[in-house]
DNA sequence: CCATTTTATCATATTATCATGATGAACACA
DNA sequence: TGTGTTCATCATGATAATATGATAAAATGG
């Protein structure tokens, strides 16, 4: 549904909004918390960073930290950057046009289906996952700290 | 949302339904028609004989033709055979581990828009699709027939 | 049996995605 | 200034999806 690349991109940016801490995260410290592959995770990173979704700073004390307000902050911001979710309403039967004037078969009972989709990224923020990660690990979390000062 | 391959298959799969003639049609007609590459489209079309959704024959007066009727024919049996369709309903954040027991925190959002999307592919028929399709070309349509042999 | 028509299949090319390793460039601090 | 830390980027490789071209195998009709 979405590529590995946007996972990679989505799941940073949460454990990112949880993991709010005075310090900024390092690339090695993501990449091990999510079992990602560094420097691809790094170019992602990177990419979130120009879209203005976090904020990287180099050097010690470096690293990525979220650069905008959770709560504002829809998966479809992060999504858009790597997979074309506009085209994701695309026509199912991948006719080149395939719209409301001109439809194919299954476009009337498709299009109510890839709304939800689309309705699903635009208006879950970060935030809410969040929100519904924490509700639900009452009593079971243990998602290990790792984040020492320098680590040693 | 669908590969380009199970793509083809279901075009492949409704223009035989639409077009439900006395003679089967041809790999090059159906490339032709669908604007897929031929032998790309032979294996695909080769797959769904095996699945037993299609049946083919060899030499003059061979093609492809619906095997099964097109009301008990839903998309999921095409395009399961290409798309790993269960795993549609996989984490949206890519976890390997995420159920209704341990959810990630988009489970649950989640979880009812990759159900719409399942039930989708899994109640709509290629019949429903073919009588969809005409409905709507009313007046419009022009579907070039390309068939000589029989059609008439 | 032979020639023709067609599907079936194989070998290979192309492209995009995913990933790794090496190097460059900014930054902090002694 | 210099040294080490970190992000930034480049070059390359691995893999799967997509596609093409050539050949084999079955069917049909002479």
């Amino acid at each position: 549904m979405t590529s590995q690349t946007a996972e990679y991109a989505l799941r940073a940016t949460i454990f990112l909004a949880e993991h709010d801490a005075d310090a900024p995260f390092r690339v090695s410290d993501l990449a091990q918390a999510l079992a990602a592959p560094r420097n691809y995770l790094s170019k992602i990173l990177h990419a979130l960073a120009r879209a203005g979704v976090l904020s990287s700073a180099r050097g010690p004390a470096g690293g990525f930290r979220l650069a905008v307000d959770a709560a504002e902050l829809p998966l479809i911001r992060i999504v858009a950057l790597f997979d074309p979710v506009e085209e994701g309403r695309r026509c199912v039967l991948g006719r080149e046009k395939c719209s409301d004037a001109n439809p194919c078969g299954a476009h009337g009972r498709w299009k109510r289906v890839a709304e939800q989709v689309a309705a699903f990224f635009r208006t879950t923020t970060v935030a809410d996952v969040v929100a519904s990660g924490r509700e639900v690990s009452r009593g079971g979390g243990a998602e290990n700290g790792r984040r020492g000062g320098a680590a040693a």
